[in-house]
DNA sequence: AAAATGACGGTGT
DNA sequence: TACACCGCCATTT
């Protein structure tokens, strides 16, 4: 679908994280060129069909906190996930002073 | 064209 | 620290 041109750059960013690494939504909003539609990057991720194509599971909350994932294993598979590809959690949540990518 | 929805972010209490 | 409210943007109906 071409109908979004925003969603097609938020999928390209999010392919782009490295394995063991996670970027946040406003992080991605940034990148897709607009800093404060962090919202619209959960939109996108929310309709993405959650295939290893789109690593939608490296995407975290600002604070590193897991949000939403309708894939299967929800929000706790994605943090099993995530913690198997090497990324580090703190305190349930996702230590991104050692794990968050670096554009 | 307008209204409603949503996997956020920040601030306040 | 946890919960709640408001404001933000883009997509879809």
């Amino acid at each position: 679908m071409k109908t979004s041109p925003l969603k097609e750059k938020i999928y390209d960013l999010t392919r782009k994280i490295p394995k063991g690494k996670v970027a946040t939504y406003g992080q991605l909003a940034k990148l897709s060129g607009s800093p404060n539609a962090a919202r619209a990057v959960g939109a996108f991720m929310r309709i993405n069909p959650d295939a290893p194509q789109t690593p939608c599971h490296r995407v975290v909350a600002s604070d590193g906190s897991l949000t939403g994932y309708s894939g299967v294993g929800g929000v706790p598979g994605k943090m099993s996930m995530l913690i198997k590809e090497g990324v580090t959690f703190k305190n349930g949540k996702v230590d991104l002073s050692s794990s968050q990518w670096q554009a």
